[in-house]
DNA sequence: GCTCAAGGCCAT
DNA sequence: ATGGCCTTGAGC
């Protein structure tokens, strides 16, 4: 059986997404005061209503209460209320001209300065911390949700395999974006890709399912009704028990979405993934900095032990998972080429 | 010289 | 009226 290379292009893409994103960052400019606004770079923003506003000395009525929402859909609605938002966020009227003169400098030059660096410093900050890396996990609920629903469900395994595999794809963006991660070497990256995905893929359920946030049952299309944590296992009924052993475990000790992120990140950086790679400093690194924030918001070490038992635990039932989609030849039959890359790499690390 | 925020223009 | 794109020019 011969796999496609399907995860190292899609590293590839997504390297080059953050690129493009981060440029796009790096360009953001000021207009009339306020941060992250540009000319031209498809950012859109309110800079011609600001600058004629002010310009032309107008002055709105607001037929409401001045306090009508202002959003993309609309922003036409009350010219009042879009301008004292314009105010609120911070452009400055003295950043419009009055002689009219273009060109040149403004005043606010150190200003605007300071801001760069100030953004800059924070946006450094925001990686070391797990408190602020689990914005990235509100997504992860709803996106299970809609993954329990988006196909037809005519049979639950080929449906488990799906839900895996689409929760595969977002896995590598978001670890290609990940602090740490998104300074190794390509081959690194795999490497600990490799490793964890599937461990990620149960924490994500676990999460889901600790608060709530997915049906405890699936119903296919045949009148079967399966419950949603087969697909947490990917299709093996003998975990099921093992799972929803897990997922108390983790209700009665609380599980937020900071220790969601910890997990992710666990998995992600764990020590078994390190046996093959180059970069191991900077993984041990990314694991020092993981534990002591996650210990700083847990309260102390202690605090996290029966935390990390539950994690060991998530890890050795991924893998009873892999070992039996393998047994099933998702790889060659059902998956996709992704899926089948992944469970390749766990075959040659057997056999090793 | 180059940068980049401000003004102007004009199709919508 | 709006907003995308182009031109300008003091400060570095």
């Amino acid at each position: 059986m011969t796999t496609a290379p399907t995860l190292k292009p899609l590293l590839v893409a997504a390297e080059s997404r953050n690129k493009d994103r981060q440029r796009g960052a790096d360009r953001a400019g000021y207009g009339h005061g306020l941060a992250g606004l540009t000319w031209g770079t498809g950012v859109p923003v309110p800079l011609g209503f600001f600058k004629r506003t002010v310009q032309n000395k107008k002055s709105y009525q607001c037929a409401a209460s001045s306090n009508c929402p202002v959003d993309k859909a609309g922003r036409k609605r009350c010219p009042r209320c879009r301008f004292a938002k314009c105010l609120q966020q911070g452009m400055k009227i003295e950043a419009v001209r009055e002689d009219r003169m273009r060109g040149g400098r403004n005043k606010f030059g150190s200003y605007y300065k300071r801001d760069r660096a100030q953004r800059m410093q924070r946006s450094s900050l925001k990686d070391s911390t797990v408190t602020d890396l689990a914005g990235m996990e509100q997504t992860v609920t709803s996106r299970l949700y809609c993954l329990l629903h988006k196909w037809p469900r005519w049979e639950p395994f080929s449906f488990c395999v799906s839900a895996v595999e689409d929760n595969l794809g977002q896995l590598v963006a978001w670890a290609k974006a990940a602090p740490y991660f998104r300074e190794l070497e390509m081959a690194d990256q795999m490497q600990l890709l490799h490793a964890s995905w599937a461990a990620v893929h149960i924490a994500d359920f676990a999460y889901a399912a600790v608060i709530g946030a997915i049906p405890a049952s699936i119903k296919m299309n045949n009148g079967l009704e399966v419950p949603s944590g087969l697909a947490a296992v990917m299709g093996d009924c003998s975990l099921l028990a093992l799972w929803t052993e897990i997922v108390h475990l983790l209700a009665s000790r609380g599980f937020t979405r900071v220790d969601l992120a910890a997990f992710r990140y666990l998995a992600l950086f764990h020590e078994d993934g390190e046996c093959r790679v180059e970069n191991r400093a900077l993984i041990r690194a990314a694991r020092d900095s993981l534990m002591r924030c996650w210990g700083e918001y847990r309260g102390s070490d202690v605090a996290l032990l029966p935390q990390f038992t539950a994690f060991l635990r998530i890890r050795s039932l991924a893998q009873s998972c892999q070992n039996f989609l393998i047994t099933r030849r998702v790889g060659g039959v059902v998956g996709s080429s992704l899926l089948a890359e992944m469970l390749s790499s766990v075959q040659v690390t057997c056999a090793r």
